[in-house]
Formats: structure tokens, C-alpha cells, sequence
DNA sequence: CGTTGGATTGGCT
DNA sequence: GCCAATCCAACGC
């Protein structure tokens, strides 16, 4: 039986496909060898027709990759200094992801610390500009093959905590709820829905999500 | 061709 | 909490 994640399971809506991803390992392999593993914790969803997709107003050279078929890693240059990751779903044309956002690290952690110049594990991938960094993630891996490359790929993980739900971290769009983390989890990125600030308690209890 | 701002991060106030 | 860093894709003229 095979540990690796199938076609199939990247092949639905990015909205069925980011909560399932919670709790399964991405893995990387480097050049040299190095095998790096983290545990994923927090995803967001990217659908055909959402304003906030890359994918929203059709294809172009940077984001074709969402077009192509599933279960390749699609990744984007930002900010002039960070890569993105995701994991592009639905079938080819469509034009959908999932993005990556940060993970637990598992294995090859100290080589993740000399990626980042950072010590402390939680430093390590807890954001898509880190999670890449980490994982030695950049534009050659563009279009990677998540189901057959031996670059990188997703490992069948076990998950049992619950999965929280709010709106896109940067996206202004009440009404997509689609970031998706495992509650609770010390490792998911800032911008988190932290303990209320006195300013939101002042304004009430959290709304339902 | 010029302008704008981004699916971010890290350092400083 | 605020903001600079640092490219470049997307869009308007």
C-alpha cells in the first residue's frame, strides 16, 4: 500500500481537497539527498471564479501551472522576496489550488534551522514564506509532480484534532470562509485567530465559524 | 511604458 | 502594532 496521496485526492474541489490535507506530511527531497518532512496544519482554498484566486482573471505564464493538471505544486514569487506553495486541484483547465501555509517540522529539522537562520522549531514553517524557505521550495519546483516526482510529495498522515475554519489571511472576502488549520496547533502561522485582544472582547464574543 | 500593490516576513516602536 | 524590504505581474494609457 502506498503512503503517497493519488491523482484522485487532488482531482476535487480545492474546498473538499485543503481540509483533507490537514494532518498528512509533505516531503521533500533535495538534491543532494536530504529528506525534509513536515506535518501540514494550515491550508487555504483557491476556486475558479474567486476574486481572490491568482486563477480569477484566466491563465497567464505565472500562474498556468493551476491550469494544468492536478496534483502538481504550483509556485508564486511575492513581495519581491517570498514563495508560495500549493497544491493545484480540480482537473486541468479549471484552474484551482490549495496553498500551503505552514506545517509542523518532522524530519531533517536542522536542516530546515540552516535554511532559515532561525533555532526555534516553531519559526521554522509556520507561514508560506517560511514553509518554502524551509523546505527549499522555489521556482524550480514550479509544476513539480506531487503524485510521481521525487522532488516533492504528500505522505498519507494520521489527524485527530479538529479543524478550524475563518476567512483567507490577506483575502478581503467574508464570504469564503476557506482557510482551514488543525485546532489548537502551536505551529500554524501568524495571522492566526489568536486569544481575543481587549479590543475584540470589548466588542463581544467571536462570531461562529 | 509607468504605476501599483501583493495568498509575507522580520525588526522596531 | 507598524512598516520597510524588494521583485515583478497585472493593468492602464
Amino acid at each position: 500500500m502506498s503512503r503517497r496521496l493519488p491523482r484522485s485526492f487532488y482531482a476535487r474541489p480545492a474546498t473538499e481537497v485543503a481540509p483533507e490535507l490537514l494532518g498528512h506530511v509533505l516531503v521533500r527531497r533535495l538534491a543532494d539527498g536530504t529528506r525534509l518532512a513536515a506535518r501540514l496544519v494550515e491550508v487555504e482554498a483557491y476556486e475558479p471564479d474567486d476574486p481572490g484566486s491568482h486563477a480569477f482573471r484566466g491563465m497567464t505564464p505565472r500562474n498556468e501551472v493551476m491550469f494544468g493538471p492536478p496534483g502538481h505544486l504550483y509556485v508564486y514569487f511575492t513581495y519581491g522576496m517570498h514563495f508560495c506553495m500549493n497544491a493545484v486541484t480540480r482537473s486541468a483547465g479549471e484552474g484551482s489550488a490549495v496553498l500551503l501555509r505552514a506545517g509542523q517540522p518532522l524530519t531533517g529539522v536542522d536542516a530546515m534551522r540552516r535554511r532559515r537562520g532561525r533555532d526555534r522549531t516553531l519559526d521554522l514553517c509556520s507561514g508560506p514564506g517560511r514553509f518554502t524557505q524551509a523546505l527549499g521550495i522555489a521556482r524550480p519546483e514550479n509544476g513539480a509532480d506531487l503524485v510521481r516526482g521525487d522532488a516533492v510529495w504528500v505522505e498519507r498522515g494520521a489527524r485527530s484534532e479538529p479543524v478550524g475554519i475563518g476567512i483567507r489571511v490577506g483575502v478581503h472576502d467574508t464570504t469564503r470562509a476557506w482557510r482551514f488549520w488543525l485546532e489548537g496547533d502551536p505551529y500554524v502561522s501568524r495571522g492566526r485567530p489568536g486569544p481575543p485582544s481587549p479590543k475584540r472582547r470589548a466588542a463581544g464574543p467571536p462570531a461562529v465559524r
